[in-house]
DNA sequence: ACAGTGACAAGTC
DNA sequence: AGACTTGCCACTG
């Protein structure tokens, strides 16, 4: 991994902060980290996650409600498993934000802002 | 240096 | 609802 640690830890981070049963997307979770526009950066970070740091990557999806990963693909079934673990529901790989789209509160914003 | 490629997104038509 | 275009920016060859 040859990207910006520092930007990297923001992305983990903000990511962490998505609580289990709700989902966000890849550039919400850029604006929340201090990175508009940088969506895709939150991608390639996403894969590097550490373990040890149990990232929830699989509630992140396209601003659409899509995952991210191609229907069917392993990985998209994975993921698909780990939400319905949660309680969110899955069809045809997409997920209906407006019912599982985290809007977080203030509290939790002021804890990612210094 | 440069063009192509992504776990993306928003605007236009 | 799609399809297309443009804006992003780190990575790779």
């Amino acid at each position: 991994m040859a990207f910006n640690l520092h930007n990297a830890q923001k992305i983990w981070k903000t990511v962490s902060k998505v609580p289990a049963g709700k989902v966000s997307s890849y550039g919400f979770v850029a604006d929340l980290a201090g990175l508009p526009g940088r969506a895709r950066l939150v991608g390639a970070v996403l894969q590097y996650a550490p373990q040890e740091m149990s990232v929830p990557w699989f509630r992140i999806l396209k601003s659409n409600g899509q995952l991210a990963f191609q229907a069917g693909s392993k990985k998209a079934e994975l993921q698909t498993g780990l939400l319905q673990e949660e309680g969110v529901v899955v069809m045809s790989n997409r997920v209906k934000m407006k019912q599982f789209g985290w809007t977080p509160g203030l509290g939790e914003l002021m804890e990612l802002e210094y």
